[in-house]
DNA sequence: ACCATTATTATGTATATACATATTATGTCA
DNA sequence: TGACATAATATGTATATACATAATAATGGT
């Protein structure tokens, strides 16, 4: 087959990829300039610049302005998660999805939780439970505290119909976010809840978000040690 | 201030998300063509379209050809984790890294192995096992199964100065590879290699990679409980 | 009404050109 | 030699233009 395979970005992104994958271009190496490329898949610049960027945020290129473009030298590669509505998660499964309200109140926050939403001590929060069920089985189980200076209107609402995410998601985006992944054990409560055994392994996505640095919303979701986040690259 | 803002796609693209963030485009709703767009910030056409583009890339808005562009409706936003190698994931958290080669030989693999990795049942495979550690403290054990056929190279490495993983990072790049998380409980020799209690909790990655269909290794990474993925978006 | 064909439209991509910017290499002067 | 200004260079971005493509809307014939 001819080096030029055609054109269009998505295959010269390809063709790059095929090198640097079987080797061509090497760990480490610098790799021709965008004009020299331009002119070996026969395109214009702009062309191979975007094929080129776009391999770049995926970790497997380097570039730096007057120095070139090099293949990394310790791939870094990114695993995307997507990070769905739990409802929807459960849906595209197969399952059906229920949820339970478990409380609703306004409390005074733990500090574990003030401090990373970088709030003072003491503050009143609203502090929603809720579970999360595929069919009958527990899914997830969301513990949810959510800063009512962000959000005054949630205060009225009694989700009912409308879990505490999807009211979210749907009155208040964020902007930024922080996620964190982690291994634990389940607790009394948790056992309960999630109908597993104490001291059965827990998978907990923690999140924290906000709204141009203000705080919104921090939530621990546990699930059941059987689940499993599963991305592919 | 103005809100043409200046131009550049950054600053485009950062006053586009101010705008959903603010919910001055409400989540579903149609947003201006790229046109219209392009005269309001008084830019070309192509500059509007990248910042969209990008947006669209990273979930909060939904494009379609003639239908146009809106704010996505289930922010189904993607979380990026960058899976660096052990070494350096230790050493940018200020540790001192060093790892300890627990076995190396060529056995046939158990089903749990092949199966997923789409080869016959008692194939013979190099079958190699790690532990990483920060300073004193083992940080991860690595239970990893190499396909031979693959890289055969590899059989004739000692493993004593180069870990399992980078040797196959500098000698053998993937394109494709499939990472599972899920949480567990410390089996009897995991718990005794983690320095951690048997039957405490146990984070693990899973990963899978293949050149072009090939499969080439499948590893089991494991993490006492303290560990914790983390990401901002 | 119904279906197939055709026009319309918004996004997707390619191109040539131009200039901006970061970084390295070079040259100059003290 | 060393500090500093300057040139050279590869990537980064913006622009106008053109055409491609997908999806919808409009059309027309039976």
């Amino acid at each position: 087959m001819t080096a030029t395979a055609r054109k269009s970005f998505h295959a010269i992104k390809a063709e790059m990829a095929r090198r640097i994958a079987e080797r061509v271009w090497a760990p480490g190496a610098l790799i021709p300039g965008e004009e020299v490329l331009a002119v070996e898949f026969s395109c214009a610049r702009a062309t191979v610049n975007r094929a080129l960027q776009e391999l770049a945020r995926g970790g497997v290129l380097v570039r730096k302005r007057k120095a070139g473009t090099r293949v990394a030298l310790h791939p870094m590669r990114e695993a995307r998660f997507v990070i769905p509505i739990v409802r929807q998660e459960i849906e595209n499964k197969g399952g059906i999805y229920q949820f339970r309200l478990l409380s609703n109140d306004v409390e005074k926050a733990p500090q574990t939780v003030t401090k990373r939403l970088g709030l003072g001590r003491n503050k009143e929060m609203l502090h929603v439970r809720c579970l999360h069920l595929s069919g009958a089985e527990p899914y997830q189980y969301e513990d949810r505290w959510i800063n009512l200076d962000a959000v005054p209107a949630i205060r009225n609402e009694t989700f009912e119909t409308i879990s505490p995410n999807e009211w979210l998601v749907t009155h208040s985006p964020f902007s930024q976010a922080e996620i964190v992944f982690h291994a634990g054990l389940a607790g009394t409560d948790e056992a309960e809840i999630l109908k597993v055994d104490e001291k059965d392994p827990v998978f907990v996505i923690e999140r924290l978000t906000f709204v141009l640095q203000k705080p919104i919303t921090f939530v621990r979701m546990i699930h059941p040690g059987s689940h499993r986040m599963v991305t592919q690259l």
